[in-house]
DNA sequence: TAGTGGTCTAGACCACTAG
DNA sequence: TAGTGGTCTAGACCACTAC
């Protein structure tokens, strides 16, 4: 066709898949193809793209793998959603002596706006200064606190979020539904910390026991950070489990 | 060939690339391609199993993604080595504030004999009463004593190693090398604990203060539990990094 | 130059899902 | 039954390595 975009410009600088893989990143990224859409057939995309099935496929395993699509024999490839699953089995690492996942249960502290600091600046890749928005919340697992959080984002990216009043306990797929704006990785940093009195009171521990300390930053789908989290932890019942291929 | 196996008895049990490989998987398990070795090309295999060569690259594809073999263009396909490079990548997860990974340094404490308690079988899949070998090592982090670390070995599987006077740092290049065992994954199990006494006089830290427990089970190519390892880490200057996909 | 893995194609058939 | 992804094959050419 015509309007066909040309791939190759520039013989082999990358591989033909890999720039396919490139083209359909944009795309998601973009907003072209929305979480839970199906995308069209690898037929379909062969013949759009202008290569085999075979290389479509090559791309598509790539993006399976980092879980940004999905594939359902018989039925099509799907855009990745976040529900609960994905937010438990991807994204929440604290597991029961049994090694079983529990879906935490949360409480709402408090939704403030703010400017950014030195550190939220840095996380989040904004100048300081720059409005953020702070979520505090407690979750509790197996029906006792466990987890006290600080959530920190750009009001830019959020612009209504500081209205909410409920705050729902999975809240990337919230992200998702609202905003738009999907995470796709996140990067955390772990240490033991000693709970302060405020951590103390609202984990119902005595002041100075140690704590579990999470530093998350999560990406969005093109790579840039959207939030940042730090999640102080009881780990007397529970432990974070990491597997090391 | 008359000797080569027939692979489809029930057909459609499991993918052909699936069953090769399985079948590759149990020529490394037995040591009939020993790590750092050349595998046979893509169609000197393919010949051999009796299918074609893109059904071998799959399988292949799929060890090289388990860090199972190497794979250089040119070269040929290597069964993965334990080097310094891939303890420090895929096992060692302390980096500094810059996020860059070190090579601790490590000082012998002890090397004993020992009788498997409850946690030790456990762990180690083995009886309680059972012989084991314990080694205790503090590790240092520029400088600085940052790890107390108490491993555990079935002694069945590593003789002679309490004769042992130099344990070296990264140990599973040594277990690979001296005892033929690949270490091939592993499970960590993390919180956050108060340093005691002991802790404290090897680490240069107040008691009670913070640590990081790392609890690992290491796991040999076939599965099978070899190693249990307790880290208690300082993490005032170094964090664990975690990566989410 | 020969041998290896890496890419790409074209086409066949199977397994699953939905209407 | 039609359409989708999953598997498997056969063959071509390229890029890299070693001799």
């Amino acid at each position: 066709m015509d309007d066909t975009l040309k791939i190759v410009e520039v013989p082999r600088a990358q591989p033909l898949y890999a720039q396919v893989k490139t083209l359909m990143m944009q795309r998601l990224i973009a907003g072209q193809w929305r979480p839970g859409e199906m995308l069209p057939s690898e037929f379909q995309l062969a013949a759009e793209f202008g290569v085999s099935q075979g290389t479509v496929r090559k791309a598509l395993d790539e993006l399976t793998a980092e879980n940004v699509v999905v594939r359902r024999q018989g039925r099509g490839t799907f855009v990745a959603e976040h529900d609960d699953h994905r937010a438990l089995f991807h994204f929440f690492h604290l597991v029961g002596p049994d090694g079983e996942r529990r879906l935490p249960e949360s409480r709402l502290i408090s939704v403030r706006k703010g400017l950014a600091g030195r550190l939220e600046a840095g996380r989040l890749d904004i100048g300081r200064g720059v409005p953020v928005i702070r979520i505090r919340r407690v979750r509790s697992l197996d029906g006792c606190p466990a987890i006290a959080e600080t959530i920190a984002v750009p009001q830019k990216l959020f612009p209504d979020l500081a209205d909410i009043r409920e705050v729902p306990n999975t809240l990337y797929d919230f992200y998702e539904q609202r905003y738009g704006i999907t995470i796709a990785r996140a990067v955390e940093r772990l240490a033991a910390v000693s709970a302060n009195e405020r951590d103390a009171k609202l984990l119902e521990v005595t002041p100075g026991a140690p704590l579990l300390e999470i530093d998350r930053t999560a990406l969005a789908l093109d790579g840039a950070p959207v939030e940042w989290r730090v999640s102080r932890c009881v780990t007397s019942n529970h432990h974070y489990r990491v597997e090391l291929g």
